[in-house]
RNA sequence: GGAGAGGUGGCUGAGUGGUCGAAAGCGGCACCCUGCUAAGGUGUUACACGGGCAACUGUGUCGAGGGUUCGAAUCCCUCUCUCUCCGCCA
């Protein structure tokens, strides 16, 4: 959620907002708010002359005097009252509304564009680079590891099968992120995969993308990545300044409609239905956060590193920036079948958008502030898999292992059948 | 799924229509006292929103939302969460 206050004390602000595609009409939410806050005082007001004769009406009433009076005088005020509380009432559902649907601002620093053209690439990091290669549905079917059909039969498109040797190299990569994560200092956590509405709007997800969201029930929701658990952890609490940071981590399938996206990436695990991801989350002191961003994506990178997977980062501009995000780093993989590189982790700095959302604090022994919060992916496991079915294919042999997997696996190469 | 109990401030826990944002205790903080690793004394100690340069001040909040009433932590309704027992179950 943004500081109105600062936006107001900043006009540079709103054209940030409208880079980012919003289309908020910031003149009407000042001026609704400044209505609001005319009619709570009168609504204040109202209601303080009516605690009043509630007062007086109760000591009147002890001496045995007349209340009559008093109290029509009560209900003429309480009329008064009810009119302007519905009015009260209206304009402050409007404008929290309105408030939670305006995304946040970018960073300063965050390329100005409205799509992923305008996306600057920072770094390269490259092992090797083959091009136009079998993709990984191929592959997949070449090692006997990877079924489409049977996921279709059993739930429809945009799932996935896996089998043998590539289900344990999933396994094995979750385990291997997990671990490294630790190393880096985060903290594993289990949590659920069903969560509720104010969670998904504490993170950003909703009110406004509620189509990309699985809804399992009135109010509860299947996790589109373990950002929201893990974030809503935090909800409605005030930390210790010595907390921080905070450093969160879990394995979650993330689940994800995929509404809006037909057409796009249909073949393949790509874009699917549901896939399997470990997330970073962390807490930090406001000054911290330009700093943990890079840590953040130092974190995710080095996986990719470990596993020799060529890869790219990414600051994506203001157009392909998320809703919640002030700034966003992303790592693309490379894929010798598409001969470009895809997006495998994306990295924010929400600064205080989600923090005040979710109403955290931090306490000292001064004062209290608002965090910030970031995340990223480490890694999109699917999406690592495909990495490493299309990079590490060799024709006639099959896929080899990365190294740095050995220790969770008990073989180094998934061979072809026949 | 069935039956019951309950949600009060950081914690424990009083409070069944007005003087209750709420006793008391614990904890926290500040100061004082005390020459000994402790104890005692005094004061202070919720949050949100609004108004005001500020001192300060108004409103709201006793799980949530409605209702009754001049007035609700207290009475009524709905919802929700937690706990206990039974059933079922990985």
């Amino acid at each position: 959620m943004i500081d109105l206050n600062k936006l107001k004390d900043n006009p540079k602000l709103a054209e940030k907002l409208t880079a980012k595609g919003s289309t908020a009409d910031i003149d009407h939410l000042f001026s609704l708010n400044d209505s609001k806050n005319t009619m709570q005082v009168e609504l204040d007001d109202l209601k303080n002359k009516k605690n009043e004769i509630s007062k007086l009406i109760g000591e009147l009433a002890k001496n045995g005097e007349n209340i009559d009076e008093d109290k029509n005088k009560s209900n003429e005020i309480n009329e008064s009252i009810d009119a302007l509380q519905e009015k009260f009432n209206l304009a402050k559902t409007e404008l929290s509304g309105l408030l939670l649907s305006i995304p946040n601002i970018p960073d300063d620093d965050v390329p100005i564009g409205s799509n992923e053209e305008a996306n600057i690439v920072v770094s390269e990091s490259i092992y090797t680079q083959k091009s136009d290669g079998l993709d990984h549905t191929q592959i997949g079917e070449l090692i006997d590891g990877v079924d489409f059909n049977k996921a279709t039969l059993i739930s429809g498109a945009r799932f996935v099968v896996l089998k043998g040797k590539v289900a344990k190299l999933q396994r094995a990569l979750i385990q291997f992120m997990l671990d490294e994560a630790e190393n880096n200092g985060y903290q594993e956590q289990y949590v659920p995969y069903i969560v509720n509405t104010e969670s998904l709007i504490g993170t950003g997800q909703l009110p406004k993308f509620e189509e990309d969201q699985f809804k399992v029930d009135d109010n509860k929701y299947l996790i589109p990545t373990a950002e929201v658990p893990l974030t809503n952890l935090l909800r409605d609490t005030t930390l210790n300044e010595s907390d921080l940071p905070v450093k969160l981590t879990a394995h979650t399938p993330c689940f994800r409609s995929e509404a809006g996206n037909y057409g796009k990436d249909t073949k393949g695990m790509i874009r699917q239905h549901q896939f399997e991801k470990v997330e970073l989350v962390k807490f930090v002191h406001p000054e911290e956060s330009d700093k943990a961003l890079e840590d953040l994506t130092d974190n995710a990178a080095q996986l990719l590193d470990k596993l020799e997977l060529s890869y790219r980062k990414v600051v994506l501009c203001t157009g392909d920036l998320g809703f919640s995000s002030a700034k966003t780093i992303d790592l693309e993989v490379w894929l010798p079948s598409q001969n470009c590189f895809r997006e495998i982790s994306s990295c924010s700095n929400f600064r205080d958008f989600q923090a005040r959302r979710i109403n955290v604090k931090v306490k000292n022994s001064k004062n209290k502030y608002i965090p910030h919060t970031l995340n990223g992916s480490a890694l999109a496991v699917g999406r690592t898999l495909v990495a490493i079915l299309e990079n590490n294919y060799v024709e006639g042999e099959g896929v080899h292992i990365p190294s740095v997997l050995s220790k969770y696996l008990d073989f180094s190469l998934i061979e072809e059948k026949n």
